[in-house]
RNA sequence: UGGGGUGUAGCCAAGUGGCCCAAGGCACCGGAUUUUGAUUCCGGCAUUCCCAGGUUCGAAUCCUGGCACCCCAGCCA
C-alpha cells in the first residue's frame, strides 16, 4: 500500500481530538473561526480557517463563523462583509452557522448577573489609571479595589443602571472577583464589562455596556457547544480565566481551549494592526492591494485558494515560534497553476524585430498549444508577420557564449513560428538597440528543424499587427527585511521595499488574452504566472504578475529578476 | 528566586524508550529529458535531536541541572 497523500497532516490538536473521541469525552467535534471585524483577513487567518474548518470537515463535525464583535469602536460592516467573502473564496462553508458574539449580549448580561449574585463579580468605580496602578506589576501583587466589598444589591443596582445608560463611559466597570495577588495578571480581578456609548455594527444602539473578550469568548463557545476552542499562543495566559468563567456560571458546557502558534511569514507582516497602518497611511492602495498578505490581496495578485490551503496544510500546526519562508507559498502557487493554466505569449519590454525576408503583407496563422505538456487543453491561434516585438532582455549586442538568445549572427527559435538569424540592429542616440533585423528559414515552420539541427534558444514574441497593449504590474516583496516588524528600534515602515510595484505600460500581449469579468490566470511563457486585474476594463487591460517562473539562469548569474 | 510557553537540518515538520547512525515537504547541490534557461524525472543532502550530567541492555523520547528565545502589567482581541 502506498502512502495516501490525502491524509490530513498529523498534529497535536488532532491527536487530542482523537483521544477525546476515543474516551467518549465528546460525541462530535465542533469548532469555530472567531475573527474580530476590525480589518481584513490575512494569510495568518487562513491558517486558522483551514485548521478549524478543516478539522470540522475531516471529523464530520461543524464549524461556526463567529464575529467576535465586542468592541464597537473598531468594528465595521465593511469588514464583516469582506471576511465572509474571503472565507467563502478560500473554499469553506459555515452553512447556517453564522454568528456574532453580539447575538449573545442578552445571555452574557444574565451570566454577569449570576456572577454578581454569587459574589463573584463587583462594580468597580476606580478610573483607568487607578485600576492599572492597583493591578501591581509582573513581580509585585496587586491591591484590592476599595469597591471590592460592595454588596450584591448595590452591585446589581449599579450594573443595571450601567446598562440603562445612567453613567458616562469609564465611570464604572464590572470586574470578576478572583485574586489580586495571582501571579497571572489576567486573574487580578479582570474587567468583564465596560460602559461605551457607541453605535454597534450589529446591535445598533441597543447596548451601552459591552462585555470584554475574556468574558465573551468562553461563553460564546459554550453557547454554541464548541468542543475545541483553538486559538493562538498569546492566549495561553488567558486559559485560567476562560476556565474560571465557565466554572462559575451555569454554562451549558465547558469547551477546551487549545493554543497553537500563529503564522509568521518572512518579508511581510501578519498583524491586522500593522496592515491597517499601511492602508491608512497610503503605502498600499488598500486592503486588497496585490502586495498585501491579505486574503483579498492574494486573490487579486492571482494566488489560488488551492495553493493557500495547500500551504496551510504543509506548514503544520505546533506550538513553536516559526517564520515561514515566503518562497514556500510562492512555490505552491507555481505548483498549483502550472498544470492548469493556459500558456500565452506577452512581451513586457518590447523591442521591434523585423524579419527582412518575410513578405510585407503576409500574416500567417499558427496553432499553438494552450499547454505544451497537456494536449487535451487544446490550442489557440497566433499570428505571425514581418514586424514583431520581442523582449529587450532577449537581445544583446555582444552576448556571452552561454546566452541562448538573440545576438548578431545568432540563430534562435521564435516559439511555435520559425527559426530566425539575427542580421543586424539599429541603435538610438544613447547607443541602445532600437530595432533588430533578422531573416527567417521557411523550412522551419512551427519552429521545427527538419534537418535535425539543434537550436538551443527559444524566445517568445508577439506580432505587431495584432498584439494588444496592456499595462502590467510587476510585484515584488513588500519589505526588504525578513522580519520587518522584528526591531523595536526601527519602524516597520522603514523597511518598505520601494520597488514592490513596477508598472509597465507598454507591454504587448497576444489577442487571446482577453479580460473577463472574473480573474483569469495565464502563464506568459518564459516570464511567469499572471492574471487579469479585477479593475481592468475593455479599453485598459491591466495584468498582475502573480509570480515569476523559477529562473535558475538569472539566479546563477546574479541577475535581477 | 512573578507567571505562562518553546527548543529536531537554511525554513517548516514527523517522531510519544528499541524497526531512529531521525519520515516528509520547501530550499540547496548534482545529472537526464525538454520548441518555456519552466515543467517532469532520477540521485545527494542531520552518526544527530539547545547544552551538561544521570537512569537504562537501549534515550530525540525518562530524570536532574543549566542555557537561549517568545508571551503577559488595554476599560483591545
Amino acid at each position: 500500500m502506498s502512502i495516501s497523500n490525502t491524509q490530513p497532516p498529523a498534529n497535536f490538536i488532532r491527536q487530542r481530538i482523537d483521544i477525546d473521541l476515543a474516551e467518549n469525552q465528546i460525541k462530535n467535534v465542533v469548532t469555530r473561526f472567531p475573527p474580530e471585524p476590525n480589518g481584513y483577513l490575512h494569510i495568518g487567518h487562513a491558517k486558522s480557517i483551514c485548521l478549524n474548518f478543516g478539522i470540522a470537515k475531516d471529523y464530520e463535525g461543524h464549524c461556526f463563523l463567529r464575529f467576535d464583535d465586542t468592541n464597537p469602536e473598531k468594528e465595521a460592516m465593511e469588514f464583516v462583509k469582506a471576511i465572509q467573502e474571503d472565507v467563502k473564496w478560500l473554499g469553506f462553508d459555515w452553512e447556517d452557522r453564522l454568528r456574532h458574539a453580539s447575538d449573545y449580549f442578552e445571555q452574557l448580561f444574565q451570566y454577569a448577573v449570576e456572577l454578581i449574585k454569587s459574589e463573584k463579580a463587583y462594580v468597580c468605580s476606580l478610573d483607568g489609571d487607578a485600576i492599572r496602578q492597583m493591578r501591581g506589576t509582573l513581580t509585585e501583587p496587586g491591591q484590592d479595589s476599595p469597591y471590592r466589598k460592595r454588596t450584591v444589591d448595590e452591585n446589581l443596582d449599579l450594573f443595571l443602571r450601567m446598562r440603562d445608560g445612567e453613567f458616562k463611559d469609564g465611570a464604572h466597570v464590572l470586574r470578576a472577583k478572583i485574586d489580586m495577588s495571582s501571579p497571572n495578571l489576567n486573574m487580578r480581578d479582570p474587567i468583564i464589562y465596560r460602559v461605551r456609548h457607541q453605535h454597534h455594527q450589529n446591535t445598533g444602539d441597543t447596548w451601552c455596556i459591552y462585555p470584554m473578550y475574556d468574558f465573551t469568548h468562553c461563553l460564546s463557545d459554550a453557547i454554541e457547544g464548541i468542543t475545541h476552542s483553538l486559538c493562538t499562543l498569546e492566549f495561553e495566559d488567558h486559559r485560567p480565566l476562560y476556565d474560571w468563567v465557565l466554572d462559575n456560571v451555569s454554562a451549558p458546557c465547558h469547551p477546551q481551549q487549545i493554543e497553537f502558534s500563529r503564522l509568521t511569514l518572512n518579508y511581510t507582516v501578519t498583524s491586522k494592526r500593522l496592515l491597517a497602518q499601511l492602508v491608512n497611511d497610503g503605502h498600499v492602495e488598500g486592503w486588497d492591494d496585490p502586495r498585501m498578505p491579505t486574503i483579498s490581496g492574494l486573490r487579486r495578485r492571482g494566488f489560488t485558494p488551492e495553493a493557500i490551503r495547500d500551504f496551510c496544510d504543509r506548514i503544520g500546526i505546533t506550538k513553536k515560534y516559526n517564520q515561514i519562508e515566503m518562497t514556500l507559498l510562492e512555490n505552491l502557487v507555481r505548483e498549483d497553476l502550472d498544470p492548469k493554466v493556459n500558456r500565452r505569449m506577452a512581451v513586457l519590454n518590447p523591442i521591434k524585430l523585423v524579419v527582412t525576408n518575410y513578405p510585407d503583407d503576409l500574416h500567417e496563422i499558427f496553432d499553438a498549444p494552450n499547454h505544451p505538456n497537456k494536449p487535451e487543453m487544446g490550442t489557440r491561434t497566433i499570428e505571425f508577420g514581418k514586424e514583431l516585438v520581442i523582449e529587450r532582455d532577449d537581445f544583446m549586442i555582444d552576448p556571452p557564449r552561454k546566452f541562448f538568445r538573440m545576438g548578431p549572427g545568432r540563430e534562435v527559435r521564435l516559439r511555435y513560428a520559425y527559426i530566425v538569424t539575427c542580421t543586424g540592429f539599429d541603435v538610438d542616440e544613447n547607443g541602445e538597440p532600437s530595432v533588430i533585423y533578422c531573416t527567417y528559414d521557411p523550412e522551419t515552420k512551427g519552429g521545427n528543424t527538419p534537418d535535425g539541427r539543434k537550436v538551443k534558444g527559444t524566445i517568445h514574441w508577439v506580432s505587431s499587427h495584432d498584439g494588444q497593449v496592456a499595462t502590467v504590474h510587476l510585484y515584488d516583496r513588500l519589505f526588504t527585511e525578513e522580519n520587518p516588524a522584528g526591531s523595536k528600534a526601527r519602524d516597520f515602515k522603514d523597511h518598505l521595499n520601494p520597488e514592490s510595484l513596477r508598472v509597465l505600460s507598454n507591454a504587448i500581449v497576444e489577442p487571446s488574452v482577453v479580460q473577463g469579468t472574473s480573474i483569469e490566470h495565464f502563464q506568459f511563457e518564459r516570464l511567469g504566472y499572471f492574471c487579469t486585474d479585477p479593475k481592468t476594463s475593455t479599453t485598459d487591460l491591466v495584468i498582475n504578475r502573480t509570480i515569476s517562473l523559477r529562473d535558475t539562469w538569472s539566479a546563477q548569474k546574479g541577475h535581477k529578476k
